[in-house]
DNA sequence: AATGTGACTGACT
DNA sequence: AAGTCAGCCACAT
């Protein structure tokens, strides 16, 4: 439990767990569905820390041997710049609104 | 030390 | 429904 109004900071090690924790429950994500930056940095235990997932699936080489295409915006929109993961969500059935997102009502997978 | 930058989110137009 | 904005936090300059 942290003062309220003194944020907690992640240490070195901190950050080290996390991204660990990060990418191993990208690993989990089904076939088919989808989750979103805040769910992982929510189960990771850093609910504050969604921008941090992104930069993790970014730049860490591990992120190549997993499925983080099935990584979204809490609005059910992909990566920029990355078009590529549309066409890999598609081919595994996820379906997309005509606003061009991920129907998060259909394929929003939290793990309970 | 200070500032700018995102693979983000929630609230508010 | 689609944009804007402020808050978010580690990192790079």
């Amino acid at each position: 439990m942290y003062p309220h109004d003194v944020p907690y900071r992640m240490s070195t090690e901190d950050a080290r767990c996390f991204r660990n924790d990060v990418l191993n429950i990208v690993a989990q994500i089904p076939v088919g569905k989808v989750t979103t930056y805040g769910t992982i940095a929510a189960l990771a235990g850093w609910p504050d820390h969604s921008r941090m997932v992104g930069r993790i699936l970014r730049y860490s080489p591990e992120s190549a041997l997993l499925p983080c295409h099935r990584v979204v915006t809490i609005a059910g929109r992909t990566a920029p710049g990355w078009n590529a993961q549309r066409t890999l969500l598609q081919q595994e059935g996820v379906t997309f609104r005509s606003n061009g997102n991920v129907d998060m009502q259909q394929h929003w997978w939290q793990p309970v």
